[in-house]
DNA sequence: CCCATACTTTGACCCAGATCAAGAGCCCCT
DNA sequence: AGGGGCTCTTGATCTGGGTCAAAGTATGGG
């Protein structure tokens, strides 16, 4: 399987991202035998932590599965999490050594590393790399800066709406549809966690994801699986621009 | 001038920071010579929008002098800036056609530009370009993710020692320092920008600037040239770990 | 089966920062 | 000089979300 090289399997590829994600098709036949020659696996405990910021980081890697985790935190404590990675996202930066934010397993995870030095050598031949790891980071820029307009100008009642969305939108179990056309998923994270994206206090998450229940925005069964009846009134929840993407 | 391709030139041109920043003296002095050919200017006076967000975007480009933002606005007139280009800077994207934030000139303008289409070209044919736009976009990444604390965890004190760190660190006058040390600037953005980029209001932001005067940590000469007797304390108010960076 | 631990919900109260309002300083134009 | 825009400051008041506290709910271990 992981030694298959047709082009169906590089378009469809989930047991390593970064071979789906930074390579593609494009890359000749050579160079994607190279990247499974130095890839390896690492598997992770929810609750795990991958790397701690400033550490010494001697790979890079992708999700294949599990959901992760980049915080930041400040030294009395106060938490921020900046990224959250799901499977086929990309982790770690060609060219610097200290991990910049804590990495941290949320769910059990699986990554797809490859170590830094014969990475960066298969990077200088084969520019297609690079050129796919730009279009992925600067995607990842488009996300960091929309986050920047949740965190600074909306409401506690549109950030859980936007973080709701943002799950619907990427959680590969969204495509799973009930028979009513409901929107289904399971919550990655804990309320601590999603406070810690929004930057509020896990209090005003569980108030709010009340409210939003009272008010029939979503419904809840349990305190994670989520059902949304109307994708669209969500997205007027959290304020965005009415154009609704995938659910138009 | 802008022919000159010595060693010495490409470390030191502020004349064009694309060249400079993006190729560096890596590549091939061919390829130098193409970037020349294919580079125009553009001159913004301030206030000017650059582009607006959901507009094609025909060209890449960085900035020479002065400062633009980019800001994200909500329906309502809410806006959050989730950027700010300074000299140097980079912004498009290439493979993308739509810009995806308004880019406004808060001060005079002059960018050096690149149309897409030739841009993308001598990028596939000279992978030192887009490794190098790599670099400088995982960098942007780190500093809005950096901004992303800012705006999710620090109270309006913090935020507004931050800025002022951020551009501190940042403006090209404050390799200026006064007699006594003292590290010296002119804020490039009114109030109501600076509360756009921190998520507050102008009114907070100018009741913080009086305080942080008030205390000693900054003097204000008029309403926009700054002085910081003390980079430490400043650091310290703004909640960041106590490296202090070039300031140490 | 019971207890310990971790996660979640809900209530009561408080405060940092928003909102509303009034001026003050400044620059440019006529 | 005098006004008309700006930008900025400061005061008074309000409120969304933080803080503190307590109790409810899974889940797994002994």
């Amino acid at each position: 399987m992981l030694n298959d090289r047709s082009p169906a399997f590089s378009q469809d590829c989930n047991e390593c991202p970064i071979r789906h994600r930074a390579v593609c098709a494009r890359c000749e036949t050579d160079e994607l035998a190279r990247l499974d020659e130095i890839k390896y696996y690492r598997r992770f405990e929810a609750g795990q932590t991958v790397i701690w910021s400033g550490d010494r980081m001697d790979f890079v890697g992708s999700v294949v599965s599990g959901i992760a985790t980049l915080t930041q935190t400040m030294e009395d404590g106060r938490t921020q999490m900046v990224g959250l990675l799901l499977p086929s996202d990309f982790v770690g930066r060609p060219g610097r050594n200290a991990a910049a934010y804590d990495v941290t397993a949320t769910t059990d995870l699986v990554m797809c590393c490859f170590r830094k030095t014969p990475f960066e050598d298969l990077m200088n031949r084969t520019p297609h790399i690079a050129q796919r790891l730009l279009e992925m980071t600067l995607d990842e820029l488009d996300a960091a800066r929309e986050w920047m307009l949740v965190l600074g100008r909306k409401t506690a009642r549109e950030k859980i709406a936007s973080l709701l969305s943002i799950i619907a939108r990427r959680d590969a179990s969204i495509n799973l549809r009930s028979a009513t056309g409901d929107v289904v998923f399971d919550l990655p994270l804990t309320r601590e966690a999603m406070a810690d994206y929004l930057g509020l206090t896990l209090e005003t998450v569980s108030r709010q994801i009340s409210a939003l229940r009272k008010d029939g925005v979503i419904a809840l069964e349990g305190k994670r699986h989520v059902t949304v009846p109307d994708m669209t009134r969500l997205l007027e929840e959290a304020g965005d621009d009415a154009d609704g993407g995938v659910f138009a």
